[in-house]
DNA sequence: TTTGATGTTATCTTTAAAGTAACAACTAGT
DNA sequence: ACTAGTTGTTACTTTAAAGATAACATCAAA
């Protein structure tokens, strides 16, 4: 397949919600910002939204964070789009015939689980309020130069 | 895509090639443990001779693990095999004229970075003796029962 | 020389994600 | 009420990366 991209639209349309609170933030000007179409970012607002992390509405209402975003980490975010949430994947279909093909999934299977803690304690120490703060001073950066 | 199995294949077939060094160890009679098929183990195996982790032999010699399983890592063989090597992928097509979008790449990167450090970090911890240890433990468990 | 397995490459198939589109549902303004 | 406009949701199409399959040259060993 390709490669989900989901985590950093998701990203991108919180920050956006933030940052441009006061301007256009329709499904359409979203979608400008991400290079993507409004359909997706509707579909990544709704997964947001039954994470509870943003509130929107029908008709002309803007989208709103609904937690500090201090208090929202990348964690929470990867949680709320990425269906699959397994970072190193396992081929469930080995021979259980074979010492190694019986045992093995058992054994990654916990391996890869304390991979996956290792990345998502990462994750919650970075927090959508750094992120964002990160993007301001870039542009700062950018705009002095 | 498909969801790579790579990492878990290559361990399969290094922990085969340990457990069953005195039977067959054609590409064939592997990929039947693995419930594969015979070019996607040589395939595999080329990778991990690449990476100076097994040496295998055109004919009927049996491939061997060159260094110590001890001194092998589950990174090792991640690096060895997996082409594509970020856990966490960035939208590398924003709108460069948004505040949003002209910087989160290089945010996004950052963070994500330090999240990929986490999980390499964990993976250099586990050893290839130690998995090998832990089939052959739960298969010890398996017949007992 | 023969046999048989590997090394390598090319092509087809599969699968999950993104793109596209359509429309019902609802909100706000008139 | 009615209209305009946007969201919420779903179905379908396209794309891309991985795996499956196959073919064959290459080499080692008997």
């Amino acid at each position: 397949m390709r490669y989900s991209h989901k985590l950093s639209d998701a990203v991108h349309i919180l920050a956006y919600v933030e940052i441009y609170h006061d301007d256009d933030l329709s499904s359409m000007a979203i979608a400008q910002s991400v290079e993507s179409n409004p359909g997706l970012v509707r579909r990544l607002m709704a997964a947001l939204r039954a994470a509870g992390l943003l509130a929107t509405q029908r008709g002309t209402a803007a989208p709103e964070i609904t937690r500090d975003p201090a208090d929202i980490s990348l964690l929470d975010i990867y949680r709320a789009v990425e269906t699959n949430d397994h970072l190193l994947h396992i081929d469930d279909k080995t021979n259980p015939q074979c010492i190694v093909g019986g045992n093995i999934q058992e054994t990654l299977r916990e391996a890869y689980a304390t991979v996956q803690t290792a990345a998502e304690t990462q994750m919650a120490t970075i927090t959508l309020a750094s992120l964002i703060a990160d993007i301001r001073q870039r542009e700062q950066q950018r705009t002095q130069s």
